[in-house]
DNA sequence: GTATTGCTTTACGTTTACGTCAACGTCAAG
DNA sequence: CTTGACGTTGACGTAAACGTAAAGCAATAC
């Protein structure tokens, strides 16, 4: 019988240098350190060598995510600080509950704009397409 | 009996200033050169001051949709030209029809990101619900 | 041992998207 | 007729998001 608690340990515990982890994420480990200078990840240090984790695998998913969205790195750090604060006492957890209500309101008004960007599309092919027909 | 085509004439020959279109629109005449220096509007000229019309007006809300989904200018540019783009012959249709895909791939990859952040954020929200409950 | 490879920091360069003067033309009001 | 109010064209400034080049340490490869 296997012991799957060591490998989940061993899974955990596994790292990546900086260069893997941009690699994996297609993007380069100037990018990666420029993340870090703005404090949107703070990987473990070996010496001087920074040493990533999965938590930061994790954030680095969530920022290139915030990026395809279009917001700006700022925002995604007070994005993740949001997720990331103590909420210990009810006035955080108020806070923050006011802070989700924000940024929900945001991403459903980019969610429209993108639905109308769609249907526009969707038209305007429609249109193309009729031309192509009449062309024949 | 009124006369419904004046009145429409006088609709679609309404101008605007640069000022006006620029507060109508919520930016500045600053931004509203910058789209023309990139070639994303281009408003008539009476002598040296730039004549808006209601095309201009629809061009300029398709760039702030285009920015509130987070494209480049550049790229906003592209996708102009494609709505604007002459379209006579089959080839240029057959053109026009798989930039149109591309593009609707790309919007369709965002709303996977933002339904996505949405989900997260709703589990988030639930999350912080039942810690605050937790506290009465 | 030295050469290569990969990590590090420091620092200046670049692109995008405008902001911010400066200097000037023009037209109606006082 | 001059004073605003608004228009125009440069030209330079700036913030964000990295790119890039210089110079150094550290471990493995030969």
């Amino acid at each position: 019988m296997p012991a799957p608690a060591e490998t989940t340990v061993a899974n955990l515990e596994t790292t990546w240098t900086i260069r893997e982890i941009a690699d994996d994420f297609g993007v380069t480990h100037r990018t990666v350190r420029h993340y870090e200078d703005l404090g949107l990840i703070a990987p473990e240090r070996r010496g001087t060598t920074r040493v990533y984790r999965r938590r930061d695998r994790t954030r680095l998913a969530l920022i290139l995510r915030g990026k395809r969205l279009g917001f700006p790195l700022e925002e995604i750090r007070t994005i993740i600080d949001l997720y990331d604060r103590p909420r210990g006492k009810a006035s955080q957890l108020e806070y923050v509950l006011s802070q989700i209500d924000d940024r929900r309101a945001d991403l459903e008004q980019r969610r429209r704009d993108l639905d109308d960007a769609l249907l526009e599309l969707d038209r305007f092919e429609e249109r193309c397409r009729q031309d192509l027909e009449r062309l024949r």
